[in-house]
DNA sequence: AAAATATCGTACATTGTGTTCGATAAAATG
DNA sequence: CATTTTATCGAACACAATGTACGATATTTT
C-alpha cells in the first residue's frame, strides 16, 4: 500500500477520533473531518464512500485489536497463557477495552453506539458460541445465546458509560454471578 | 385543544408509522411526512421542532400505552387482577407490545431503535425497581439493576426482531429461568 | 357574527453531500 | 537518476434536505 494512502487513512481515523470526543457522530460533518485531517475533499471520498463506511471500518479495526489474543508484554495483565476458561477470556477482552478506552468512549455517543454494539456482538458470538453451548439451562439454545451475549454487551456498555470504575475482573465476576448457577 | 391540531397531530403520527414500515427512520424526510400526512410544511414545523422530537413524542405515547395497567376487556389475556408478581407483570407488558407490534416493529429499524430502547428502559426502571431490589444476588445493587433491565430489554428486542414467534408467557418464562436462582 | 388561530403553500437562505477534473506532488519502478 | 504511475489538492458544481417567513385562506371558538 502506498505510503501516502496509509498516512491519509491514519489521518482520517485520528481526525474522527478527535472529533468524536467533542461532538456526537451525527453532528460531525465530512467538512469537519477533512479540516481536522488536513486533506482535500476528494481525497476523503477516494478513501471512503460515506461517513458511515468510515465508522464501520474504524469499528472493525478496533475490535480486531480488542479480540486479538496476543497481548504485548507490557500490557499483559497477569494471565498465564494456559488460562482458557470463559472468565479469563472475557476479562482479557475487557482489559483491552479499558486500554483503548479513549477511542471507545468516543464512539459510544449517539448513533455510533449502535455500530459498536453490532460489532461487539458479532465478535463475541464468534469467540464464545462454543463456550455458551456447553452451559446448561432449561431454555432453547437460541434464547440462551441471545441472553448471554446481549446481557454481557449491555453490561460492558453500562460499565463504559459509568466511567470504567470497576476493574475488568470485578465486572466479569459480577456478570458470572448473575449468569452462572451456583 | 383545537380539533384541527388534534387531527394534524394524528395525521403526522400515522404518516410516520406508515413510512417506517417501508424505510428506516433516518431515510424518512420531513417532505415524505408532510406528503403522506397531506399537510403544509409550516404546519409540520408548528407542531414539532424536528423529526427527532416527533419520534420522541411518538415513543412516549407508545410506552404510556404499553405500561398502562388498564387492559381493555377484549384484550385482557386471562390475568386475574390480583396477580401482582413480576412474572405476570412482565407478561402483561409483552402482550401489549405484541398487540401493538405493527408500530413497534416499524420503530425498531435503524436509528429509531435507540429511542425505543431508551424509553423502554426508563419505563421498566420506574415499574420494576422495587421488585428488583428484593432479588438477592451477591453483586452491587446498581450492577444488579442494570443487568436485569438491560438483559430484559435485549431479550424483548431479540423477540421482536425474530418475528414474535414465542408467546409472551414463554419469553418471560425463559427469561426468568436465566435470571432467577432455582 | 366576530375574533382568534391553525393551516396552506410558496419562496427563500442555509447547510451538507457526493462528484468532477485538471494541476501538482510524491511514490514506485527499472 | 529518469520515467511512469498514482495519490492528493482544491475549487467548482449539482443536488437534496432543513428550517424559516409571511400573506392568504379556512376553521374553530367565543
Amino acid at each position: 500500500m502506498d505510503r501516502r494512502q496509509m498516512k491519509t487513512r491514519a489521518a482520517i481515523f485520528d481526525a474522527l477520533s478527535t472529533l468524536l470526543k467533542h461532538k456526537k457522530f451525527e453532528d460531525v460533518t465530512v467538512q469537519d473531518i477533512i479540516d481536522e485531517a488536513n486533506i482535500g475533499r476528494s481525497t476523503f471520498y477516494s478513501h471512503f464512500e460515506t461517513k458511515d463506511s468510515l465508522l464501520e471500518e474504524m469499528c472493525d479495526e478496533m475490535f480486531k485489536h480488542v479480540f486479538s489474543n496476543d497481548l504485548s508484554p507490557e500490557k499483559s495483565h497477569d494471565f498465564s497463557k494456559d488460562e482458557k476458561d470463559i472468565s479469563s477470556q472475557l476479562t482479557h477482552v475487557l482489559w483491552h477495552i479499558k486500554d483503548h478506552s479513549g477511542n471507545i468512549k468516543a464512539i459510544m455517543n449517539g448513533e455510533s453506539e449502535k455500530m459498536f454494539t453490532g460489532y461487539f456482538k458479532k465478535y463475541l458470538e464468534d469467540a464464545f458460541k462454543e463456550h455458551i453451548r456447553h452451559m446448561p439451562y432449561g431454555v432453547p439454545e437460541d434464547f440462551k445465546e441471545q441472553f448471554i451475549i446481549g446481557s454481557f454487551v449491555e453490561t460492558v456498555k453500562w460499565w463504559i458509560a459509568n466511567g470504567l470504575k470497576m476493574n475488568p475482573e470485578e465486572v466479569v465476576g459480577n456478570f458470572l454471578k448473575m449468569v452462572i448457577r451456583v
